[in-house]
This record gives structure tokens, C-alpha cells and sequence, in this order.
DNA sequence: TGTACATCAGTGAACGCGCGTTCACTGATGTAC
DNA sequence: TGTACATCAGTGAACGCGCGTTCACTGATGTAC
């Protein structure tokens, strides 16, 4: 009944509806303002003073602390996967070194807007806290990204690695590959494709967990080497 | 006088400074074990507790919270730096494809025994805790590792990589081969070096923080062939 | 070898704080007739 | 157009819990004479 209307409010766009709407975004977005100035030990109680409401009234928003957690979760994938998407549909599709290279930047570019986030998504996992299915998707999206142009380069006879791949590396690789996303990425590729996506995020982590400080200065000019090193391994040309 | 009388103590081994010493590693033992199971917010009650003693009798030992998990992360960075060398060392001097593999293998098996250690020192950062100058040295011990088989690698005249670095990339790679440890290991050769250390430890940051759960099921195989396409990076011959 | 004393480990109570969550409630607001 | 009613947002108090840290204290234990 009570979800009925809701969902009947939600589609009319009712006046309720959207207040609620408005609402829930504040919530998330100081939540997420929080979740930067004092780590992913995220406070229902602070988010509702911060909204200048009594700490119960959350709870007309989201079920539990892990139920706003898990909203948090899913807009940042959402919110990443739509810069790296949005980046790399800005260039020519048959400049697959530039699709490579944007895309990763976009990817850096969100993690440093975003250090909170991108520590909750790709950090140290929140002990007892368990990623509902909710978020596989849109925690796809970014890889998806780079899986299309794999195998756009596929298709274009780019060069295929000869890496000898061990069984077990192979048996894995394939069906990943025969799942929708990745149809079209033979193995090698695959495994080349990850390893430079590996080092990439290794990259992100060195530098948003400050695991370099004393030893590089020049963060932009240090990725842009590492793309470009990495680069070779996928063999993309412009 | 109290300092005075302490150290005298723990250098002649009394009775009350091993009993103390003792005390100590029980402490950070237990600890150790509850930060695998409820996450890096370490808890002193829950230490206290476990040990069956009074809240307030931790502070006989330990300054403060973050004191102990100082403690916690130095301990950890020189268990790992111990392995890694003991591991690095057991291999012949000439074989430098082995010492590198060697040298992975052995960070991974570490991680994989203490992963919330591992998460301690690689994952997100506590927030509000800094990591105090004690910890550095510890720190750096793996990476001199990797460090030291790279020189052998050059001083055996081995493939200098032709990469070209740009200006900014080239000066913090020349502060840094300046250095004590790093020297003898021009910047084209360290930043490779970091690329593949960027990579490993990327892939063990998947592999932990469980980024490759659906995807790949055989860890071992996967890790062993991410160390050979990376070894390649590198230009190390048997 | 015996004794007085200093030093230690550990106690127990307390301070002040923050947390997630429940529950009965009060008005305001939109809805159906 | 007006009115009765259902639904909502938000309140305020409470429950039970855990936390780090301080402080005056009690015995036990090692040390110096």
C-alpha cells in the first residue's frame, strides 16, 4: 500500500515526492562531505545534526547506516563510470591510444575530486560491512570502458599478444570473456587489458594513500608516464 | 631516573623487563589478531579485555591508542621487509628473474597471512592518525629490495631501457636515485621499476580487498603471470 | 642474610563522549469525496 | 469548493552499548644497604 503510493507519488513527480527526493540527495551529499573530514566510518548521527534534524528522522530516508552506506557506494560508482564514459566518448573512436589514455585520466581526474569515495570503492573494505549485488553493475562500468576498446582493437587486427597463458589463467579469462561485456576480447588480450588497468589503479592507490610522498612531486607527469609506459603493453596505436 | 632505571633494566634482562617485554608482545599479538577481525578501528578495551586485565592497565605499556598501532604498523612493515629479504636472499646472486619473482612471491605470501596488517599499511589511511618518521625506514625495506636487483641488473650491464622521460618525471627520478639506497640505478631503469612495484601491488590490492571476486578464481595463476608480463617491463634475464 | 624502601603492574571507579536504533507522539500536508 | 481523513516528516526521550583516558589506590616484587 504505503510503497504503492510512493512509487505512485515518485512517478508523478508529487510535491511530496520530490521534497523527499531533495531530501534524500541533501542527506547523501553531506554524508559523502563527512565521509571525506572524517574517513568511511560514516555517522547517521552526524549527517542528521548536520542537517540540523533529530537523529531519528534519517530513518524516514534510509532504512539503516548500512542502507546509506550502500546509496553512497552506488552513486559513486554511478558518478565515476559516467566521467570515465563521458571521456572517452569524447574522442575519435579510432584513436585507440587516446580513448586508453583519456579514459584512465578521466579515472584519476574523479579520485582526486573525490578521495573519500574512491578510498570506499577501491580501500581497505569496511569491516562488517558486506556490498549488497546492487553495486556489481555499476561497479562494472568503468572496466566496461576499457573492454570496448580492447576490442574495438581486436577488430581492427591490432596486434594480439602471443603471451602463453597457463591453463588455470585461461579457463578464468575465458569465461570472463564469454560473459556480455567482454565478448569479443580473446584471453590475451584480456589479461594484458588487466594488468595495464592493475597498475593504473596501483597508481591511484600510491598516490591517494600517499604512499609516494618524499619520492615524487610531479603526480600528473608521473601517471602520464605510467599510462604511456603501460600503453605498450595493450599495443594500441593512434 | 624512571627512563634511566628502564632501560638498564631491559639491557641487563631483569626479571620485571622481560615479564614487561613479554606483556608487550601479548598485547600487540592480541591486537594484531583483532584488527583481522573488526577492522583497523582498534580497539584498547578490546585488547584490555582479552587479556584479562583492566582498561586502564594498557597505558603501563602503551602511551595512547595510536601508540600501539605505531607499534602495530612498524612491527608490520619489518615482518614484511624481513620476509621479502629472506626470501630475496635464498636465491643465486646471478639469477635476477628469479629474484624478482622471488621477491613478489614472497610480498604476496605475506599479505595473504596478514591481511589486515596488509591493510594497515596499504589500504586506506586511518583517518586522523599520522603516520609518525619512526615508520620510514620500516617502510622502505621491501622496495630496497626490488632497488638492489635492479643495480645488479644495470652494473651486469643489463637492458637499459631507452624510455624517454619528461623533464618533471626525470627530476624526482634523479632526487631519488641520489639517494643512499637507490643509488647506482639510473631514472629510465627506477621508473620501470616503480611500474612494476605499482603493479604488483595493485594486483594484491585487488586480490585482497576482493575487487576480482566473480572474475578470477585461481589467484596463484593469475599473480604468476601478471609477474612475468611485468618481469618483461623490466628486462630481466635468467 | 635481613630489612627498609622505591618502583612497578594492575585495580576500580569515574568522566564525558558518541553511537545505532526503537517508539509513541505531534502537526503539517496532500487526497478523496 | 469545502471538509474529513490518511499519510507523511520530524520530534524527543530513551535503551544499551562501547569508547579513550585520568586518577588515586593497593599489593607485589625487585633493589640497596
Amino acid at each position: 500500500m504505503c510503497d504503492t503510493l510512493r512509487v505512485a507519488e515518485s512517478r508523478t513527480g508529487g510535491i511530496r515526492a520530490r521534497a523527499r527526493a531533495e531530501t534524500i540527495d541533501e542527506m547523501k551529499r553531506i554524508a559523502r562531505r563527512q565521509l571525506g573530514e572524517h574517513g568511511p566510518d560514516l555517522s547517521l548521527r552526524a549527517v542528521a545534526r548536520e542537517l540540523g534534524v533529530v537523529s531519528s528522522a534519517v530513518y524516514r530516508y534510509f532504512e539503516s547506516r548500512d542502507h546509506l552506506l550502500t546509496a553512497l557506494i552506488i552513486d559513486a560508482y554511478n558518478d565515476l563510470g559516467e566521467c570515465v564514459e563521458r571521456a572517452e566518448r569524447s574522442v575519435p573512436r579510432r584513436d585507440l591510444l587516446q580513448r586508453w589514455l583519456v579514459t584512465c585520466r578521466a579515472a584519476r581526474a574523479w579520485a582526486l575530486a573525490h578521495p573519500a569515495e574512491y578510498g570506499l570503492l577501491y580501500g581497505t573494505p569496511v569491516p562488517g560491512y558486506a556490498a549488497p549485488a546492487d553495486t556489481i553493475a555499476p561497479a562494472s562500468r568503468p572496466v566496461l570502458v576499457l573492454t570496448a576498446i580492447l576490442r574495438d582493437a581486436v577488430e581492427r587486427g591490432g596486434p594480439t599478444p602471443t603471451d602463453r597463458l597457463a591453463a588455470a589463467v585461461r579457463a578464468d579469462l575465458g569465461r570472463l570473456s564469454a560473459e556480455p561485456g567482454y565478448a569479443g576480447v580473446p584471453p590475451a588480450v584480456l589479461a594484458r587489458g588487466m594488468i595495464a588497468w592493475t597498475e593504473v589503479f596501483g597508481a591511484l592507490n600510491f598516490e591517494l594513500f600517499g604512499r609516494l610522498t618524499g619520492a615524487i612531486t610531479d603526480y600528473d607527469a608521473w601517471f602520464e608516464h605510467q599510462l604511456k609506459t603501460v600503453a605498450g603493453l595493450l599495443g594500441l596505436s593512434r
